[in-house]
DNA sequence: TGCAAAATAGCACGATCGTTCTTTTTTGAG
DNA sequence: CTCAAAAAAGAACGATCGTGCTATTTTGCA
């Protein structure tokens, strides 16, 4: 079902060469270089600007070649979406998952965050721009872009909680606020550095960030255990 | 050249009855009335999403005549961020400035703000769409979108420079940062409010409001003059 | 009330869109 | 090497877009 990740089960099982079984050489690969164009291409001009015949053009494919892949072009969006939800997860998630429970984990999540919300500033969010795109146009693509950033946004949750309960901030941390604190500041970040093109920008994000934090540090230590 | 405001020179000193002297009452009065109907459907689908056609059916005109009073859509659409921002203007930004300096007018400010986006979660914000919209694409369009935003941050400035000098904030309070954080929480409100439909985020951005305020508080008073 | 000018409608244009069909080319297991 | 299946191309469709033309209607001063 999905481009490659859930490789599972749901084939074997029939004959010894099921055809099933080798059709996954040319096609697939050219399909992930179309996500791969895709992606490029939705980051600049968003989800919606993702037109099947740009995407040919740049593919060097036709477009009923480009299309045949994905059936609908709204599945091609989603196939987008997700693709830029296992990246996300690779550069941002994992990575600061590795770091020690409590305090660390939270800076790693959000450090990496920055770092690629840095780089995007050149490229542009999907989960921004589609944020935007999709705020009132139900359907399987709005379903996609809102559950990631759900995921994310729990998974940040999650980490501030372990934090607090590491003794790494104060026993009244909301983690919920502390969350919606955090996400305005990637906002603002990517806001004001894309589209306004405020100098410093990232900085404040990072200072503001210390700010959330220096507010819930652990009250008890009086040499605290914050950084 | 504009809808209203600079009706300055550049007229009389012709005839005594220019043509273009009374030519303004049937005309100015419908296109008045398209830009109110293109300020719906641009705050609803973005100014991207604003097509004449869709416009001339909501205002039951022809394509062509409501083509005839823009010349251009690009025309239409800056027709329609102007008019937004004066509304914006008239909203927010004037009855704040009738509270007296420092921060009251601080706090008017963004509850104005506050409560124009919370209205705003139903139906959408063109600064915040527009910004995503028009990030990477140069114009007219894009330059009426930042000036507008770029002023109304420049007055939020402005108003937390007047609280810091009325000693209402303390003497370190840098109003860059604190602008930043505050754009970062309207952001972050109509984010969650508007495309994850989390509750409550109001209230927390309220909340964040008042740390932000509590951090910067002013330091010599001991029972200190916030609030 | 007449009449020029302003406002609006009608129509057609080229372009682009997503999608469907049919045909050709390419792939890769036997 | 063969040959069926997969992959890609080609062409056309209806729809919608912004825009330019030319009529027609409406407005409002003289």
């Amino acid at each position: 079902m999905p481009v490659a990740s859930f490789s599972g089960p749901s084939r074997r099982a029939a004959a010894y060469r099921v055809p099933a079984e080798r059709a996954l050489h040319k096609g697939q690969q050219t399909k992930l270089s179309i996500i791969e164009a895709a992606l490029r291409l939705a980051t600049q001009i968003g989800l919606e600007g993702l037109s099947i015949g740009a995407l040919a053009e740049v593919t060097h494919m036709s477009k009923s070649g480009v299309f045949a892949h994905f059936g609908s072009r709204e599945e091609l969006q989603i196939s987008v979406v997700r693709e830029y939800f296992s990246r996300f997860e690779q550069e941002v998630f994992y990575p600061a998952m590795l770091e020690p429970q409590g305090l660390p984990r939270v800076r790693a999540l959000f450090a990496n965050w920055m770092k690629r919300v840095a780089e995007e500033i050149q490229s542009g969010c999907i989960f921004i721009s589609g944020a935007v795109e999709f705020d009132d146009r139900p359907g399987p693509v709005r379903d996609a872009l809102a559950h990631s950033v759900q995921t994310w946004l729990l998974a940040l949750n999650r980490s501030i909680v372990l934090a607090r309960q590491c003794g790494h901030l104060s026993a009244d941390a909301d983690e919920h606020q502390m969350a919606f604190e955090i996400h305005g500041l990637i906002l603002a970040v990517h806001y004001e550095a894309r589209f306004l093109k405020t100098p410093g920008s990232i900085a404040r994000a990072q200072q503001a960030f210390e700010n959330i934090l220096a507010r819930q540090a652990a009250a008890p230590a009086p040499s605290n255990t914050i950084r």
